[in-house]
RNA sequence: GGGGGUUUGCCCGAGUGGUUAAAGGGGGCGGACUGUAAAUCCGCUGGCUACGCCUACAUUGGUUCGAAUCCAAUAGCCCCCA
């Protein structure tokens, strides 16, 4: 692919937020392979969608022949980001911090090649911070850093400004990382950082300070946020982030996600976090403007992001559990078909002698499910047709579940409303 | 330190002696409609061995046949004076 089309790749999906110096990144761009670089916070084990939009920038930037540098903070995350963040962070401990990285760079280097002549860098700036004396890092690097220029920054202000408040530590953190980018800079010629667009001040801090410590002219770009349409950040449910890790969000959730994405946001979605290309963005949005009863946009993206991030087996194992849990009939299942589609349903165990002679009261069942705090809650949703087993609506309050009520060997499906189901498994004697 | 006010169910907020498990709104949960959506509409929203019983209106103790409603003390919050 021709180079100085990345610009135009990214400026089409929406991608650029603010660039320093655009000629002279086209330029740069323009004259041959670059180097690029982005941080990744170890904040936990795994990714969550917000970092998809990071994760997916180097890999545009190595489409295009450069070559990704993915940082992984372990340095800068012993001290934590002020931006954006309202409250002063909790320190992690070593130990999490040993787990975040390595659980960070493995799912990272799934997502870029490390073949090639422009195959991916993995770093820790861990590895050049840690012999870095504090009084040889305050000479340094420190001495570059006007105190006026720095209270400018928005995650300073916004900080300083509320209750909060913000520790010295979280201060000193916009030098760190623009320390990195100053150590890329000399040792892998890497000219550009990228980043979302909460990281602009710490992006511009890097850029000055290696023009004073390298006299170098290096650049900055920014993405901007992954919202939706009211303004609220994606990747998030009730019960918390979307990760990338399959442990944390099952495939199926990760690809109900995508599926129940606004139709105001999923074109935006496909276009900041997929590689489809132009013409078939195009086709979806005019189907998604004449047609939004098919959902063919959600589909496409859906599909695409379960795939990309969970293979072709995750996307399959999504599809099938979407199909059952949305209206199929359950009945003569197995065992095992039935816990691998309800993998991400919570499930109780129970004896099987309680479904002999009288059977188990169904208000009883669905308080043991979890699907119910109270039996008064459990009858009312019979009484309003809120209560399922194996799909299929219980509308006698006294009814007694036995073994005929069984969807596999020992299993039972219970639902409450639309989505919430619970298995209960009959087992032992 | 003195004076006044306030305290209600998940939240806000009516209710000043008896059909009050407590108006109304929000939220939540169901249902209908629908596109596994949004909007809309309808129902439910203390517990239980459930047409009855129990526990609830800051806490404790009183008055009364009967109190969330009256009295007293205690605690929290708010305001005014010093």
């Amino acid at each position: 692919m021709p180079e100085q089309d990345l610009i135009a790749e990214l400026r089409w999906r929406g991608l650029i937020h603010q660039v320093t110096d655009e000629p002279a990144l086209a330029k740069q761009l323009a004259s041959g392979p670059q180097t690029v670089y982005i941080g990744f916070d170890p904040t936990a084990t795994s990714l969550h969608v917000g970092s998809m939009m990071q994760l997916m920038m180097l890999r545009r930037f190595q489409q295009f022949g450069h070559r990704p540098i993915a940082l992984v903070g372990g340095a800068t995350g012993m001290i934590g980001d002020p931006s954006g963040k309202s409250e002063e962070r909790n320190l992690l401990t070593a130990e999490q911090l040993q787990e975040n990285i390595a659980g960070v760079r493995e799912q990272i280097s799934r997502f870029l090649s490390f073949d090639g002549d422009n195959a991916a860098i993995l770093l820790n700036n861990f590895d050049w911070m840690k012999d870095f004396s504090y009084l040889d890092f305050l000479r340094d690097v420190g001495k570059n850093f006007p105190v006026g220029a720095m209270m400018g920054k928005e995650s300073v202000r916004a900080r300083l400004g509320s209750e909060a408040g913000l520790s010295y530590t979280e201060f000193s953190y916009m030098l760190l990382q623009a320390y990195d980018f100053v150590h890329l800079c000399k040792e892998y010629d890497c000219q550009i950082q990228a980043g979302g667009s909460d990281q602009w001040g710490n992006v511009t801090a890097g850029i000055d300070l290696t023009r004073r410590m390298l006299g170098r002219q290096v650049f900055g770009i920014t993405a901007p946020l992954l919202t939706t349409s009211d303004g609220r950040k994606m990747g998030k449910t009730e019960s918390g982030a979307v990760w990338l890790d399959r442990d944390r969000t099952s495939p199926y959730a990760f690809y109900q996600y995508w599926i129940n994405v606004n139709d105001e946001d999923v074109m935006r979605c496909i276009a900041y976090l997929t590689e489809i290309p132009r013409d078939e963005y195009d086709s979806l949005a005019e189907s998604t403007q004449s047609d939004p009863g098919r959902r063919v946009a959600q589909k496409r993206l859906a599909e695409w992001m379960t795939q990309f991030v969970h293979g072709d087996e995750g996307l399959n194992a999504a599809l099938s559990a979407s199909k059952i849990l949305f209206g199929g009939e359950i009945e003569r299942m197995d065992d095992q078909a039935l816990v691998e589609i309800f993998a991400d349903v919570p499930s109780q165990e129970l004896s099987r002698d309680l479904l002999s002679g009288e059977g188990f009261w169904i208000v009883e069942a669905f308080q043991q499910a979890g699907l119910a705090k109270s039996g008064g809650e459990a009858r009312r949703a019979i009484k309003d047709g809120g209560a399922y087993v194996n799909n299929q609506r219980v509308s006698d309050m006294d009814q007694r579940l036995t073994e005929s009520d069984l969807a596999s060997e020992s299993v039972m499906v219970l639902r409450k409303g639309k989505r919430n189901y619970a298995l209960l498994r009959f087992t032992g004697r």
